[in-house]
Formats: structure tokens, C-alpha cells, sequence
DNA sequence: GTTGATTTGTGTTGTTTAGCACAAGAAGCT
DNA sequence: AGCTTCTTGTGCTAAACAACACAAATCAAC
């Protein structure tokens, strides 16, 4: 029990992702042994690229972005995660983890030590398999998001991204999401002066309207049209 | 056994992927019981796209591609695979498929009934952790091909493909690829034309050797230097 | 062997997108 | 509170790439 970080046992927490509902009381009793929770503020590295692979992520609270570090001055944000989450996936059998985990905003995580992650996916065949689907929902939306970066135009693009957020992201047509123009282009693989203008048109538009820290979708159907125009 | 296909039984075949030397004789032969060795002709369709998951592919002889068919004229293929390689891992618990498979050239597959892969994974933690691994393989490349896609111009887009076939597929400098422009353009999401002129530029330069069905890379470290510089 | 379809290749033009320069507003730091 | 940096936004230009038209070569089907 980390009770040095004041958290609920893993036993007891209301947070859990799918695969967790998996474990026996025993197993979440011997994962809440070897995890921590932590506070990252906005903006913070949570795990860097070309770092050891030591633990696996829960995302209590808040929101991340996970990236790869490129040469340029562009990174390229391959995906949102927020509250219910498990990050890291990817690297589970790495020595090295080729990507980087920031919180976009301020965020409550628990790490995991990937020690004993893999030893729960060896002694319970339920949640290795509920991993391998997780992760297979990543895989198949990288697939779909490489066909968005091939075939279609940047308004297209656009939209995806837009649809992405609130199918996939917040389930909401109305969500909370504070990323700059810059993050947006890293992310949908534009440069950032495109996102500006494409954004205040979808703005003029009324395609998607920004109040307050909030993005809404007035019309999902319309932006889903622009999306499969491309 | 499946004495019908006149193929060995899984306990005896050598050509075996990683993860199958985790199974226990037991799990072989149960696996064996189950699967069906078929042979394709080059150009024919091995999964198709919206069909029921049915089962799990491993591909004794030959090169397939994996693709993802879209409303446009132009599909994307998102990796290719040669012998001795699992096919079908990230719509291992879907209901559906999401992309298809065909043959490049003519191949003999393995199909193993995807209910008896489930139990497999259920059951051994070592197999399932294999699995992990080998999906995760897979996505830590598409991650690679996003960043190509969207930060690299065709010259580099193009050497990024050699590479993958000298590195990834085949593992060898040389390699038999039989493949038309309009595939390589499908791979790397450039238009046929593109790739004709560029493959052209790259063959006069010396980059890339043709022969008989055979590629060559004479100088790794040139081809390199293209897909650094973009 | 012949015919039709497809692929490869060249030249030119049009479209899409990024980049540059600049300005205004907002955010962060001291 | 003031200064610096970053973000957003506009106008214009250049670069990258696809598209179109056409021809020659190759492949597949009969």
C-alpha cells in the first residue's frame, strides 16, 4: 500500500480500466504494492523517449498526449489519452520506450512497474487478452489515421481530428480541450499556420465552436461529410 | 491432423513463428487439429475487409501484403509480410475485419481457427506475451511510417520503403520484390507517377539495383542518408 | 501469334500546402 | 507593471506533388 502518497489501494479505486476488472483481489492487492500515484502539472514530461521501460501508466485524472520526438521541430503526436487510460502499452516487452508521454494538462497518474504488469499478463490469460485488445484498438486507429495523413486534403484531416476527440476521446460532443494550434499540427500532420486557417474557417463556419476552454460539435453529420470528402 | 492438405503436423513443422516455440507438444497438436494449409496464387485475395474474423494467419511460403481498401482508387497497404510470420494478430478479439490480405506472390498459409489462437493466449502466459510483443512490433512501426508520411518529402518516403524491404522483410541487402509501381505507391502513399519517376532517378543513381525480380542496395548508408534528410 | 489491357516513362500544367514577412494579442516571467 | 516570448491571424510567394496527355513497352488472355 503507497500510503506515502495519501492514494486509495488499488483494491478500492473507482478508476479502473477494463483489464483491471480482470484481476483477482490478490492480483490488484500485489499491483497496488509496486505502483506509485503522481501529480504532473501541464506541459510536463511524464516519460521521455529513449528512456528505460520500467512501468506502465494509469491515467487517474486529467489528459496526455504521446509522441515521437522527432529530428526537425516538429514532433508528431500520435494520440490523446485521458482518465481510464493505460498508457504505455507499446513498449511492454522494450527495454527502451521509443515514444514520450506529456500531460496537456494537469494530470493524477499511476505508475505501474512493468515487472509485475508482465508477470499479471503471464498468470491471467483474462488480462492478457484484454491488453492485446487494447492495444489492437491503438493498432487499428493508427491504421485509419494513415489513411486520413495519405488520401485526404487538409480540411479532411481536419475534421478526422475533430471526430476523433469526441468519438474516441471525451464520447462527448461537447468536450473540454485546451491544445494549442501548434499541438493540433503536430498531431494532424499540417503545419501550423494551416490549422490556424482552416480552423477559424471550420470557426466561421460553425462546423465546430469554441467557448471557454470547451470545443462543441453543433452538427457531427456535417463534419463527417468533410471528413469522407477529404 | 490434417492429413486432407497432406501438410505435417504443427508438432513437426519447421517453419514455425517465435511465439509457437512457447506452446507445449500438447498445445501443438490441438493446434494442429485446427488449422487448414492452403495454397494461394499470386494476386488473390487471402482476408477480405468487412468479412468475419474467423481465424489467424501464418504464412509458410511467399509474401503477402496487408491492406486497408478505401472509397478512392487507391488502397493503402500498411505492411507487408514474408514467410514465417503471423498475419491477422490486430483483429485477434474483433468480430470483424478490418483490412484484407492478398498474395504478392504465390504462397501456401496456414490458417489456424482464430477460437483455438483465443484458448492459446488464455492459457499459456508465455505465448501471450509473445503475441504482445509481435503486435507490438507492428505498431511501433506504423508509429515510424506516420512520421515518415507526414515529415519526410518522396525522395525520402521512397528510401524509407527500400529500407523497410532490405531490413524488416527480408533481412537481407538483396532481395527478390515483385511488385508494380502503382503497389509501391500504395505502400508509401505517393502517386504512381511519383514513384515511377523517383524509382527511375533512384536506379540511375546507383541507390537502388534491379534485377531479375531482384532488388539490391549496393550502399546502405546513401539510401539512409536520403530518408535522415527527408 | 494476335489483340487488348496494363505498366512504365516523359513533358507540361494545375492544385495543394508550406514558408516568409509582418502585425496584433495573449501569456509567462521577472 | 513591464518586458519578452509565444500564439494567432493575414497576405503573398515558392515548393512539392498530383494530374493530364501521350507514347512505348510489357503482360495477359484468347
Amino acid at each position: 500500500m503507497n500510503e506515502k502518497s495519501g492514494a486509495k489501494p488499488c483494491l478500492y479505486c473507482g478508476a479502473k480500466a477494463t483489464c483491471f476488472t480482470k484481476l483477482t483481489d490478490e492480483e490488484l492487492i500485489v499491483t497496488g504494492e509496486s505502483r506509485v500515484e503522481i501529480k504532473y502539472k501541464k506541459g510536463e514530461i511524464i516519460t521521455k523517449q529513449g528512456s528505460f521501460a520500467s512501468n506502465i501508466l494509469f491515467l487517474k485524472e486529467g489528459l496526455v498526449k504521446l509522441y515521437l520526438e522527432t529530428e526537425g521541430d516538429h514532433d508528431f503526436i500520435l494520440n490523446f489519452y485521458n482518465a481510464g487510460k493505460l498508457i504505455g502499452l507499446p513498449s511492454l516487452y522494450d527495454t527502451i520506450v521509443s515514444y514520450s508521454v506529456a500531460a496537456v494538462e494537469d494530470c493524477v497518474v499511476c505508475s505501474i512497474d512493468i515487472g509485475t504488469f508482465r508477470n499479471l499478463v503471464m498468470e491471467n490469460g483474462k488480462f492478457a487478452a484484454e491488453i492485446i485488445n487494447t492495444i489492437n484498438h491503438c493498432t487499428q486507429f493508427s491504421f485509419d489515421k494513415m489513411v486520413s495523413l495519405t488520401q485526404k486534403q487538409l480540411n479532411g484531416r481536419l475534421a478526422d481530428a475533430f471526430i476523433y476527440f469526441s468519438k474516441y476521446v471525451f464520447d462527448s460532443q461537447k468536450f473540454k480541450l485546451n491544445i494549442s494550434r501548434k499541438e493540433m499540427a503536430d498531431f494532424t500532420g499540417m503545419s501550423t499556420i494551416s490549422v490556424i486557417r482552416i480552423l477559424k474557417d471550420f470557426n466561421k463556419d460553425g462546423l465546430v465552436v469554441y467557448n471557454n476552454g470547451y470545443y462543441e460539435i453543433p452538427d457531427m453529420k456535417r463534419l463527417e461529410q468533410i471528413s469522407a470528402v477529404g
